[in-house]
DNA sequence: AGCACGCCGACT
DNA sequence: GTCGGCGTGCTC
């Protein structure tokens, strides 16, 4: 006898678990993972759909207690049927529940009221509804009479807020609803997103150029064979990768297929959007982090039924339940947020991977500085790779000067702009050419620290140093802790404490002193906390409205500003000794993107980077946009430390609210995996404090491991979920995984 | 979500 | 007592 796991199509998130059925004998060897089938549910044994996610031999629950599937509901196969073995998929590599998994892939549970918004009506003239309140204040019909009331009043009211605020339950709504005094109407609401500005609707023709003609042809040459491979096209900023992408799109439309275009960002990466959109229009839909739930559902509902072809957004877009998917895009490929920090851990190019692969779709990634993974599976020929090398225009690639910020101090300049900078600066302006000055850090000021005994003023919560605010605020941009700044140091009692380095506030001060009569404009996450302040930031600056912008990794990703002539690097090492072993990589895309963004108009551009470490490979590569000796040499640190994409890596994340305890419980698990497999091939680190040590009161722990074969980690994996469903003593520690 | 069970106030 | 509205909890 064959036992199935199921997952009840209710929309409700009481219902978000499996539920165990027979199978009979007329389904068994039929009945596969992801098929839709009908089932009896609840008292009343009434019908309903469900999605099995799992078969086994054994119950799980009293067998004497399960119920028989009826039926599969064959019809609706297809696409969600994949989706759910696309989630098993990533149960399986990442590491989570199967709920979790199923929750990333389908935004249905708890989503759907935003769907159809369930309204209140009287079903009878005021008058009438009057004279039954009257009597039902006269028995003791309380729900009701509060409801009627409210009714009498408003006219309608919200299905679910009444039910919060009236205390209007189900049953309530059902009996008023059969005495034939009220109706329930639910409509479908849906909007759209790119509503607002209908103004950018130019569907100008684009010519492709020679290169991007090749690279097109390329590309359907792949994939005309049997098993087409994914294609990477490494085409330097400027070279017009989004109009090949829109080619491809086209291409697969016109074979009735429908297309996602992963984004890392819509507010940084707006005007590849705006393209889109004017080229393909309402055949396309846009998702972004500032929808709601409830918006996001309706655009999958949108796709599900056929009313678009495209669909752009982040790396939750991917889930988009098209019917007969044919491409999936993801631009930016290098770029980090394609990587979900919440479990399951999932990598969106991975996924994109598997996706495109179980439904037959073409997988098609683009980046200036492709990942290192990327770029040695094309190394490896897993990939077909594909170079734009001309820049749009046949434009030059700016200047680049490396300054040693070491041989400014020691001739005597202490300013954060270097005098080669300050003089480039002063030439632009008097051109009325736009700078851009860029902080690769985040957007905050520097940390408080005391100069005589160099105690830093940290988060009493988070264990991270607490920011310097313009208010005379320090504030941790973890937890949101704010406390006055200190005139003494709470540690020695010294006066001599102050704020260390400087953020972008204090640079545009000093900027502002430098050059009296230069508009600023400055973008960091103060400026941009509010709605939609990003874009009309970036866009005052391309309209001119000022002639320098200061800014973090926002401002070099994306944006084009014809009239920007120099960029400035300030400070390249920040990003360089984040402990991390990616490091180097980032700092070399940072420092190519934001060279990439001098002179893509008509001037030609100029870049000056500020270091203390000029001879650094990736500072000096990213100088010379020289993408394949920075690769040569970075692989070659990863190779010899054994990290990826060298070898395989696999965090063992810890948290929990008593130290001792976690401490203790990482052990055991060092421990517990040194048992299940032994051998010498396998590298354990740690277990050590994660980079924040303390969020939220949870203490934080990890515990790396290393080996070359991946399904070694992931075996180990699947033994350490067993090991801790099993031990009580993890009931208080949540251990999560995250295999990169 | 929908259904049944059972609590508690109201009324014969 | 007992009738019935209304909150609560469960669904393989």
């Amino acid at each position: 006898m064959k036992y199935a796991d199921i997952i009840v199509d209710i929309t409700s998130e009481r219902l978000d678990r499996t539920f165990q059925y027979r199978i009979p004998d007329s389904l068994e060897g039929k009945l596969q993972v992801g098929m839709v089938v009908s089932v009896p549910f609840g008292k009343g044994n009434r019908e309903i759909d469900g999605y099995v996610i799992g078969i086994t031999d054994t119950p799980q629950f009293d067998e004497n207690r399960l119920k028989c599937i009826h039926s599969i509901k064959s019809d609706e196969k297809t696409t969600e049927s994949s989706l759910i073995v696309l989630a098993e998929w990533m149960r399986e590599r990442y590491g989570s529940t199967m709920i979790q998994a199923l929750k990333t892939v389908f935004p249905v549970k708890e989503k759907v009221r935003q769907c159809s918004q369930d309204t209140l009506v009287l079903n009878i003239t005021k008058e009438e509804a009057k004279i039954q309140l009257k009597e039902l204040e006269g028995k003791k019909y309380h729900a009701r009479a509060r409801l009627l009331r409210e009714l009498i009043e408003r006219g309608c009211l919200d299905k679910t807020q009444a039910a919060k605020d009236l205390g209007a339950s189900a049953s309530v709504v059902n009996a008023m609803r059969q005495a034939g005094w009220i109706q329930v109407l639910s409509r479908e609401v849906y909007r759209d997103p790119l509503r607002t500005d209908g103004s950018s609707s130019s569907s100008r023709s684009y010519v492709l150029t020679g290169e991007q003609q090749e690279v097109l042809a390329g590309i359907l040459e792949e994939w005309k064979q049997e098993n087409p491979r994914p294609c990477l096209i490494q085409g330097v900023t400027g070279s017009g990768k989004t109009e090949v992408y829109m080619e491809l799109i086209a291409h697969v439309l016109s074979q009735g297929r429908q297309a996602i275009v992963l984004i890392p960002e819509i507010a940084l990466t707006y005007q590849t959007v705006m393209r889109f959109y004017g080229r393909f229009k309402d055949k396309l839909s846009v998702l972004h982090s500032r929808l709601s739930a409830g918006e996001r559902y309706d655009q999958f509902c949108r796709a599900k039924k056929g009313e678009i072809q495209i669909m752009v957004g982040p790396r939750s877009a991917l889930f988009t339940p098209f019917p007969n998917l044919g491409l999936i895009v993801i631009d930016e490929e290098h770029e980090n947020t394609y990587k979900s920090e919440i479990t399951p851990r999932y990598h969106a190019r991975e996924t994109a991977e598997k996706r495109a692969q179980m439904e037959h779709a073409y997988l098609v990634l683009g980046s200036a500085t492709p990942s290192l993974e990327a770029y040695s599976r094309a190394e490896e020929g897993k990939y077909a790779r594909f170079r734009l090398r001309q820049r749009y225009g046949g434009r030059p690639l700016p200047g680049v000067t490396i300054i040693d910020l070491r041989k400014e101090l020691k001739e005597g300049n202490r300013s954060i702009l270097s005098r080669r900078l300050q003089q480039a600066m002063q030439e632009r302006l008097e051109k009325r050419e736009q700078v851009m000055l860029f902080l690769n850090r985040r957007g905050y000021a520097g940390f408080l620290s005391c100069r005589s005994c160099g105690e830093v003023l940290q988060c009493p919560h988070c264990d991270v140093s607490l920011a310097v605010h313009k208010g005379g605020k320090l504030i941790c941009h973890y937890c949101g802790y704010e406390t006055e700044v200190v005139k003494k140091c709470p540690s020695c009692g010294s006066p001599y404490i102050g704020a260390f380095k400087a953020g972008t506030q204090q640079i545009q001060d000093i900027v502002q002193k430098c050059f009296p009569k230069s508009r600023i404009l400055r973008m960091d996450y103060d400026t941009t906390r509010k709605k939609e302040s990003h874009a009309q930031i970036l866009e005052a600056f391309a309209r001119q409205e000022a002639d320098i912008l200061i800014g973090t990794q926002m401002i070099v990703k994306g944006h084009d500003f014809p009239h920007v002539t120099l960029v400035g690097v300030l400070a390249a090492d920040l990003s360089l000794h984040s402990g991390d072993y990616r490091s180097a990589e980032r700092t070399f895309q940072l420092l190519t993107q934001a060279v990439g963004r001098a002179g893509r108009g008509s001037s030609p551009g100029e870049a000056v980077i500020q270091t203390y470490q000029p001879e650094h490979y990736s500072i000096q590569a990213a100088a010379r946009q020289d993408y394949d000796s920075f690769y040569e040499e970075e692989m070659g640190y990863r190779r010899l430390l054994g990290y990826p994409p060298a070898s395989h890596m696999m965090a063992v994340l810890g948290s929990c609210r008593e130290e001792t305890l976690l401490a203790q419980g990482m052990e055991y698990l060092k421990k517990f995996v040194q048992r299940v497999y032994g051998k010498p091939d396998l590298h354990l680190i740690g277990p050590a404090p994660q980079t924040v040590g303390k969020v939220k009161d949870q203490y934080r722990k990890v515990l790396y491991l290393k080996h070359p074969r991946e399904e070694v980690l992931i075996y180990v994996k699947d033994k350490l979920e067993q090991y801790i469903e099993i031990n009580s003593g993890f009931r208080s520690i949540l251990i999560q995984f995250d295999i990169q």
